[in-house]
DNA sequence: AATGAATGAGCCTTCATTCAT
DNA sequence: GATGAATGAAGGCTCATTCAT
């Protein structure tokens, strides 16, 4: 329904970007149907004509956001790569390209995450998994002995979670990109791995 | 000023204690001065005498859970290790034993750091490293060609919050620690490191 | 917006003059959105549709019982009177006229006039002078010799203050408008500025 | 108990003080208990052994203050002028004297007498007269033809308001005190009254 | 005499949501 | 489809006052 980079037109849009600008700047506990309202020009009681309630909107948000990570990877990924590893890294520089161009998104997604609001809006696995299915497969095809561990879980531990927080550090000015390189967190993540 | 696992008898301590819970179960932002008055049992009125206001009380909550944890890897970690790897590797074992015993500080600890509350809170550097400034020093006197990185946030990156996700992912039941041990995870930390 | 004695259905107008009846019987610091919110029979988060916040609402209170001042005195004052002082005398007149038919708007406007609240209103001067622009230009236009002071505070100490101190004495009983009458007090009042 | 201009040393005193000041500057519907505490640097449970409760606070401000008036007042006016507007006239005068000396005491007497807090506090007519019993007598017993009303709060109109009112005007510098003197005033109360 | 601790009641304001239009 | 108006519930916080020490 919602394209990345898309100029939005339609409400459904907006209120899903001002909400993540929200998140962003105040986080996910000072989004309040009023301040969607001021933020989009929208009175608060249109939103409900497009979400059911306060929560159906965060979880559209997130499930937004992780949307379009996973299209962003389904795209920018090669699938005909035959090399298991080399296949696991350029998912990690995907990962890294999509930082760069939406660190927005990126953000909103890891603040849901961390959130225990995530539980009570009711998001099923299959959802929560989005964009990462053929990962998780392919790392779980792999013939024995090139990875230590096939946990989703640990893959995201070393896979995932240092690519974000490389791109938070380089935000935050914790880190300087020159120095320490994204090839080198990826370098890392990989040993860490096989 | 307060143990950790002793018993709380004064008001502050109840406090601390039963925010932590609510945060736990519900989230920061879930947290209200008439909730906790009723987990208490204390008057809302009173919980002013205690302290300044709300953000009062989730920045003490912060604090006494980091000062737990700090206190207890200063404890538990033998500083004449004279191997800088041995070294790195005591911490990451005394992060896993805190989170067995004490797996709720942990979370409260990581709720708060991927909370923008934390930024309201007015919590300096120096606070919010509290209990890694040994590991930091010890990292960065390191002789050169040991350590890839020496970033503090690289650090934390490969050897805390794997500890941490690897903790969840026990309790959430995504992993079965006798096939995934501990010591699988710290080695694979460790790799990435060195 | 809102015309003296009309029967007012609207629920501004119905807050306006409940707001009015509880500064006359307890003062403005007794004044609280809750009992507006009994008073009216509105909710008090209703109150916030019509104002933005309480401060505003006793601002209005005072703009608007001013605002009844100021219409019943243009209407009344025959303009076209050249004779100074007899312009005056029916000033005085009016202002009379307007407490013995208002006298609750009367007495609202100067509990606001001396209440430290006024100041923290952020009412503007041209505002607060609303109903006294004409005699104060009158005075100020008149030929030399015929009046001692034209500052306007002095004015209205001499020609407004004692008429409202004297409606007041009335309905206290402190004084029997018999046997001194409005015109004794009017004349005192001529006396003194000429 | 109190003595003008002498150094408090008591709490009692001190709290009287510190409760002018906040009036002062803040209104008298913003003393509060805590306020006072704060001001005085005494606990407040400890007000409670010097008076029974805030209104009994807010009461003897207001009569010490108005002691303060009415001891000066005796002190600086000739009881043994025989004539009756000469002894108005001095009358006048000292009020203003005590107003440039004592500004804020005067404030905080016109602050209660303009605020329905005055009823609630129990103060019986003899009180609130305080100071002015002599003036009243005076008028009273002088022979006909010289007064023209003699009722009290006539001669409070024309006789002591004025002298707030331009004594206010001068601090808030809507008059130079050159050009419009306290004489005038007095002048312009005189012609009034006789 | 002095006060730290405690609290119920109340303060102003914002909340998510509903409903008639 | 869109919204202004309305509200009960809850938010954080301050209040005057009491009481044990």
């Amino acid at each position: 329904m919602r394209q990345l980079r898309e100029k939005d037109t339609s409400k459904y849009n907006k209120i899903i970007d001002e909400v993540g600008k929200i998140i962003l700047t105040e986080g996910i506990s000072s989004v309040s149907m009023s301040k969607i309202a001021k933020a989009t020009g929208i009175s608060s009681s249109t939103i409900y004509v497009y979400f059911t309630d306060k929560d159906d909107v965060l979880k559209k948000v997130y499930l937004e956001n992780k949307k379009n990570l996973a299209d962003y990877l389904a795209k920018q990924i090669d699938s005909t790569i035959t090399d298991d590893l080399q296949y696991i890294r350029s998912y990690m520089e995907a990962v890294y390209a999509f930082g760069q161009e939406n660190f927005e998104a990126l953000m909103i997604i890891d603040q849901f995450n961390h959130s225990p609001i995530l539980m009570q809006l009711n998001i099923s696995v299959v959802e929560s998994y989005a964009g990462f299915e053929m990962l998780f497969e392919r790392v779980d095809r792999a013939p024995a002995g090139i990875f230590k561990a096939v946990e989703p879980i640990i893959l995201l531990t070393f896979g995932y979670t240092p690519i974000v927080m490389y791109l938070q550090a380089i935000k935050l000015e914790q880190i300087d990109p020159k120095s320490t390189t994204i090839n080198q967190i990826i370098d890392m993540s990989i040993k860490a791995i096989t």
